[in-house]
DNA sequence: CTGTTAGCGCGTTCAG
DNA sequence: CTGAACGCGCTAACAG
């Protein structure tokens, strides 16, 4: 591994002093235009990449924005992560990409890392925005961030999300007014993610507008689906009235309760409705479309990289906007079966 | 914005040196346990975390990493990337991970904008590793990489991936064995990327080992799969003999192609059998399981940052293996109709 | 065991 | 329009 050319070599190359080369470089000040092609002629010629260490270090400004997402492999995250990095090139932001797996301890060190690299902002997901030690630090550190998918309460340095709570109320007032009047709620472990609490009270307000109860909570571990198997046979084997409908809380676990009812011979959207949340592509690539809230993951990724530099510029205004979602109710979703309605 | 304690405030805090400060950070050197502990209290209280930018200035490493991926939303390089996050983290690097969205200019400007953050190597997936500026360019700087995914015929840096050719081969002759006689293939666009000719070149050995011809190509836009609907039509609609099973160049690609021919009453497997490859979450979400190749993604990146390191230290030997890869032949999977085998 | 100091590569004065 | 010199925060070498 050679080291790498620095602007002194540049500079000698050219029989320039380093001054001129760092003006050429960064178009500051007047330069003699035949200066500078000389310059960037060497700048080619020795493969000079300026080191955004020195730059940093002299500047006081890195270029750099941390993100911290709960998983790189879940689609929602991936897409958020996708926009991020498109929009930070844009402006030529780097972002440094961390996942902290849904682990809080690894939330904290993440950010503990990314203040080490003078990030100028922070993007980041967490599991409660209410009780984060990660944002903590980043609020006592002065470090600007800006929430992605979190939609908290207290006031916060920024946030993009959309409203839970109000797009899990649409999709519970949507199938009761399909007919459905037994309907079930599958979720993740909403203990432990603030978007699994936010929908299941959303769907829980949804019901009651229509004067309907939880027929059935099944709570399973959302990473793997853990124990869904057991809790649908469960369900679906006593007797009496089973959910004609099921709302889940991601995608990911409507996919796979679409196929534990399906090993069950149960139909879908015939025998039982599925409505999922996210809009993933792995629900349309498939027959029928998964029913589901589209969120559009991508844009928050952007849109959290321009609060963050709004912020940063101390523009005073909101700190935060909720995006729009789409129902997309087709596909896995349908009246219920006639006897039952 | 408040901005970050130095090592300086540190040593003043305690009446110390910032050598001594330096020291206790980096457990150099022999320190008093007395000293260390009220260095570590100042650490704390002021929020300290040392300046990478600095330390690498000096120390001419900065213990981060490059990772150049086509995309972060396709699951197979979400899974890569996470791996390549896991063991970085074990390693104490920094993973900066950039998507070049398959374009080659945007391949080139990442390997640019990683040079100057100093990189200690460089992990990447090109669409060919015969022809890469950006391989060209980290080999001109003398910067150690490892290669993901591409397997390339030429002496490289270092690379990690699986025998797509040999897996698509047995893929061929599973089939064939199964008493397929005519067989398809759906690719992405084959000339963009050295995996889709690969796997089209071992499906084309593969048949050929069992004296049979590829009855039907179809080649679409790989991203968004654009013109497939319009290619199954035609194939499904002239008579005579259309494919009784086709393999799909990725498991993206082979759902979509499901859904197609759902749409045109043609089950899967019952009358025709689908095969993808890549293994991914999706296509075991779904009834019946998609059958695939299953590739080892998180591991191809996690053994990409080994073998970064090896390569690093100048440890003698291979420059790169590849993985093994697992067949799951069922699901949508199955022998002919009975007429046509 | 601890302190002093040079210098990593760069951008930014201030002179010329 | 260009050059010389300083210092950003840190580690390593040397001194004590």
């Amino acid at each position: 591994m050679n080291k790498p050319a620095t602007i002194k070599d540049i500079a000698s190359y050219c029989g320039l002093s380093v001054a001129t080369v760092s003006r050429v470089m960064n178009d500051k000040g007047p330069i003699k235009a035949d200066t500078a092609e000389r310059v960037r002629q060497a700048v080619d010629a020795l493969g000079y990449a300026p080191s955004m260490a020195a730059r940093a270090l002299k500047t006081a400004s890195s270029s750099v924005i941390g993100v911290i997402l709960p998983s790189l492999t879940n689609p929602v995250f991936a897409e958020t992560a996708s926009g991020i990095q498109q929009r930070a090139r844009e402006q030529g932001l780097t972002p440094i990409i961390l996942s902290s797996d849904y682990d809080l301890s690894l939330e904290r060190s993440a950010v503990a890392t990314l203040l080490g690299y003078q990030v100028e902002g922070v993007l980041l997901t967490v599991n409660d925005a209410a009780s984060s030690d990660a944002l903590a630090r980043l609020d006592k550190e002065g470090v600007p961030y800006c929430l992605m998918h979190n939609v908290p309460r207290q006031q916060v340095c920024g946030y993009i999300g959309v409203d839970n709570y109000r797009a899990a109320a649409e999709v519970a007032v949507y199938l009761a007014d399909l007919g459905h009047r037994c309907i079930g709620m599958v979720s993740g472990d909403f203990q432990r993610t603030d978007r699994a609490r936010d929908r299941h009270a959303g769907f829980l307000a949804g019901l009651r507008y229509r004067n309907l109860e939880l027929a059935q909570l099944v709570q399973v571990d959302p990473v793997n689906a853990v124990g869904l198997t057991g809790e649908i046979h469960r369900v679906y084997e006593q007797a009496g009235s089973a959910p004609t409908a099921w709302f889940c809380s991601n995608d990911l676990l409507a996919l796979a309760t679409i196929a534990k009812l399906q090993l069950l011979g149960i139909r879908v959207p015939e025998d039982v409705s599925i409505v999922g949340f996210d809009g993933i592509q792995a629900g349309t690539l498939r027959q029928p479309n998964l029913a589901s809230i589209r969120t559009p993951n991508a844009e928050i990724g952007a849109a959290a990289v321009d609060q963050l530099l709004t912020n940063k510029r101390g523009i005073p205004g909101q700190t935060g906007r909720t995006l729009g979602h789409q129902l997309l109710m087709d596909g896995t979703v349908a009246p219920p079966p006639d006897h039952l309605s």
